[in-house]
DNA sequence: ACAGCTTCTCAGCATATTCTCAGACGTCTG
DNA sequence: CAGACGTCTGAGAATATGCTGAGAAGCTGT
């Protein structure tokens, strides 16, 4: 799951990165609106947080282009407090939610889960295939009743592949997704990883089906099907 | 499915063709109006991606040229941010669509997909032919209920076919939009991919019509007519 | 500082794919 | 029926793709 960031002050953006990055998402800051707007046009994330006051272009703009730009991205706005009309234009300029600063961060936390967690199906946080359940409030992996230890990186390939199961995707998917813009990691890293993944997911359950499949070629995705 | 990439900065047309050409397409380049225009007059792309601001001559005399010519390939413009009017006078020039940049790749993927799509019929990413189905986007091939796999070059091939089904189509034309301008195969090679396509698509459906013809002379084509 | 874990790269192996070639096969024409 | 032409197909070489063990580098906690 990735994440932007943009955010004038760099003492609140990088806390937030930080904070985000032990949570497992891949995070990336831009420091003003013109620079946001260009990351959040260019690159795919799964949810932008929007400051409103930003030099060089404010937040409400950035909203409002990039919805023209048809970007569906999720949009969390954060307002000073007081500017309570920033929060309603931000929101009818097509922001998704907002929050007025200070904030704790565990309540930032919450909304970008729960704007993650809106599009798609499921039942609340748990993403489920066959009989592999990954919960992504608790972390917790279990296949067949029994826990699986994933590190932070395979958690967030095997949330990836499951938020979008039965469908291929290919290591460039993968890369943009799972890892940071900037991480340019070769795709041979990808493999390596759907190996570890294997290791722990498929290979001890042998009398399961395999989950993750190879599709040679294209990419890898995970389901019950070939 | 081939397209060309008319842009002058290099960086941008290398990193579109790559994207494209995992994508499957073939991809052909042009760094300067002039040859932007004499590729898109002499071969027959699936689409035209064109930069507003070009050396030589710029994107909207291209157009202007094109449909002048009576050329109707679709063409997506590509304009700088905040040259508002390009765009308009790019879609009054002729072309079909635009999008500013900076842009996400995975858009103007979508774009593409779009244009590709719009002259046909087909339910959205699905193509069908009888009771076979070719999914564009999870890349999943089936024919009566059962999976098919293919790898890159079949799955570009049987694309082709059934976008353009009930039509034939030559080896040459084959060879130019399922192949790169510059590949440079033999006919021969063709007709090989021809069998594989069979041996997985129409023999192990016995009971079924066959659906991949050869028109003597003439080309192939997909169908269920003879 | 050290052990243990994680992240990522590399090199080598195994296998699949791509493409060509040569000969077999079929069909049309005289 | 023979010859010519177009198509099909099995074999195989070259290349691409994916998997894996080993190990370097970084981080974390003691």
């Amino acid at each position: 799951m990735r994440i932007l960031v943009v955010e004038d002050e760099h003492k609140i953006a990088q806390s937030i990165k930080k904070g985000l990055e032990q949570e497992r998402y891949a995070v990336d800051v831009a420091y003003t609106g013109t620079d946001g707007l260009d990351l959040a046009s260019t690159e795919d994330y799964d949810v932008v947080v929007l400051d409103m006051m930003l030099p060089e272009m404010d937040g409400m703009s950035i909203c409002k282009e990039l919805r023209s730009k048809n970007i569906h991205t999720p949009i969390l706005i954060l307002t000073a407090r007081g500017q309570l009309h920033e929060k309603v234009d931000g929101l009818n300029a097509g922001a998704d939610d907002y929050l007025t600063k200070p904030f704790a961060f565990e309540e930032l936390l919450a909304r970008i889960k729960a704007l993650i967690r809106r599009p798609h199906q499921t039942t609340g946080a748990n993403l489920v295939v066959d009989n592999l359940t990954v919960d992504t409030l608790t972390y917790n992996v279990e296949r067949d009743g029994t826990q699986i230890q994933l590190s932070h990186k395979e958690f967030a390939l095997l949330e990836y592949l499951m938020r979008h199961q039965e469908h291929v995707l290919t290591k460039d998917q993968i890369i943009h997704h799972v890892w940071n813009y900037d991480a340019d990691v070769l795709p041979n890293t990808v493999e390596v990883y759907i190996g570890y993944l294997r290791n722990k997911v498929d290979k001890p359950f042998k009398e399961n089906k395999k989950l993750i499949h190879t599709i040679r070629g294209f990419g890898y995705k995970i389901g019950v099907n070939i």
